[in-house]
DNA sequence: AATTTATTTAGTAATATTTACGCATTGAAA
DNA sequence: TTTCAATGCGTAAATATTACTAAATAAATT
């Protein structure tokens, strides 16, 4: 909870200890009922957006990122890339961004304030297990909710394109790189995956075929537990062999899709 | 030809016209001689460096790419991409990064002068066809030549952890994309092409399965006009599929090398 | 003029991967 | 007991990849 006079002085003094001229969004995806999702804050004005914070002086850009990621999700050592820096549409050039600083403050803090100056944003992606997110809200925030990326509502500034462009560069992404690991419980099942892979990359995957490709790599390995899913035979689960998916992270790889 | 008043005027009211906390880094690639090449400038330190600038207040990210690259290269319409934005390192956070500002000019100018806050950059790289390039050089740098990536000189600031990044961008995106249109000539031929992915991807590739693979593809077409090298049998020439190559950059592909 | 050298062209064959698809098993609901 | 549908477990054909050789070429050398 924060009392009007830290917004104020927030507002007044918050020029000297953030960067004036850059922000940072976090596009924090999870999974869950076979559909990506993610995290969406709400304005007090009522607009949705991604989490965005400034960035402080003396901070990093990769820890103001896993800051925002701490701070709306509780979760840490998760896996956080950065995509791309945003700067070029007229609502950031403009610098009429931030519902924070509406028409007034023009008046009442000076026409030089710092948040009417125009910010260039630098864009994150987070993958997170959904299950362990404990998602909480702070000002300029009243709350966070999950959303699945195919019933995303209107988002202000330039959100809609940077989720585009994330979910752009994820599907790019997945062909160099194995996904999963970070998304999914520690046992998963081959449906759950699939879906996942399906839903990242838009297009439809041969059930038959997808596992044995995985399976080939070595990425993911068949356990002898099943899972009980009722009226239907009970798949087996399986779970990532770190070994070999760390491997793939690193070195690279090519995969066709 | 920059004169000192002018330069004093820089720095100390540029603060007014750029952004005070970002830059733009661009590595332009170049291939001849079959080697990939990178344009690199030398400051009055005696120091090389990418080349970099400010970016104006009211300018794009893109446009401000754009711009450096024509002021070095004279060119215009080629491929730029934004690859990573820095920010991290010791020498950019300490914020004592400029050869414009020495210590001096906390004494002089102020320890408050834009020039003295930390920088972070958006990275660019742009790949030329070297043949086009009109390289010239201006304030702050004294000259421009172009290197061999295999014979970087030491570079100043976090450039050469930018180069770095950019090459494996690079090798990276080569799989999803198509290389080469820009860096190569109109008709060129199989070596010269063959050549330029073993350098880009530092790995040998079969002379004799390679160009299949691009052929197959489509995005290359084999001229009756062949090249006189001297003694030994002269290759045919090629050329790109502009359409073909298009959509191959547009829907993307996924190569295995 | 013949020979040499080395680059490039033009393949073939073996192997691996991908794609397409069907049938059997399973397990709760009807 | 039967039904339904999700999952497991394949097989076969098509396609791509990999490995590699030999022929053609063209100026230099003898």
């Amino acid at each position: 909870m924060v009392s009007k006079e830290e917004i104020i002085d927030f507002i007044k003094n918050g020029g000297a200890h953030y960067l004036n001229d850059l922000s940072i969004e976090c596009i924090i995806f999870g999974y869950h009922d076979q559909e990506l999702k993610i995290l969406l804050g709400r304005h007090s004005s009522g607009d949705w957006a991604l989490p965005w914070a400034y960035i402080k002086k003396e901070e990093t850009l990769q820890s103001a990122a896993e800051r925002i990621l701490k701070e709306r999700t509780s979760l840490e050592n998760i896996f956080l890339q950065q995509f791309h820096t945003f700067g070029d549409s007229q609502v950031r050039l403009a610098g009429a961004l931030n519902t924070l600083a509406p028409p007034e403050i023009a008046t009442e803090f000076g026409e030089d304030n710092w948040l009417l100056k125009r910010k260039v944003s630098v864009g994150y992606y987070a993958l997170i297990d959904y299950t362990k997110a404990e998602v909480k809200a702070e000002f300029p925030f009243e709350e966070f909710q999950w959303h699945s990326i195919s019933s995303v509502p209107t988002l202000i500034f330039d959100h809609k394109e940077m989720l585009e462009k994330a979910l752009l560069t994820l599907r790019n992404q997945i062909h160099l790189q194995p996904v999963g690991s970070n998304l999914l419980p520690e046992k998963f099942t081959l449906p759950e995956i699939h879906v996942l892979y399906e839903t990242i990359l838009n297009k439809t995957l041969d059930r038959r075929n997808f596992p044995k490709k995985l399976l080939s790599l070595g990425v993911i390995e068949k356990l002898s537990e099943k899972r009980k899913i009722g009226q239907h035979r009970s798949p087996f689960l399986y779970k990532f062999n770190k070994e070999k998916y760390g491997e793939a992270l690193e070195e690279g790889m090519v995969l066709a899709f």
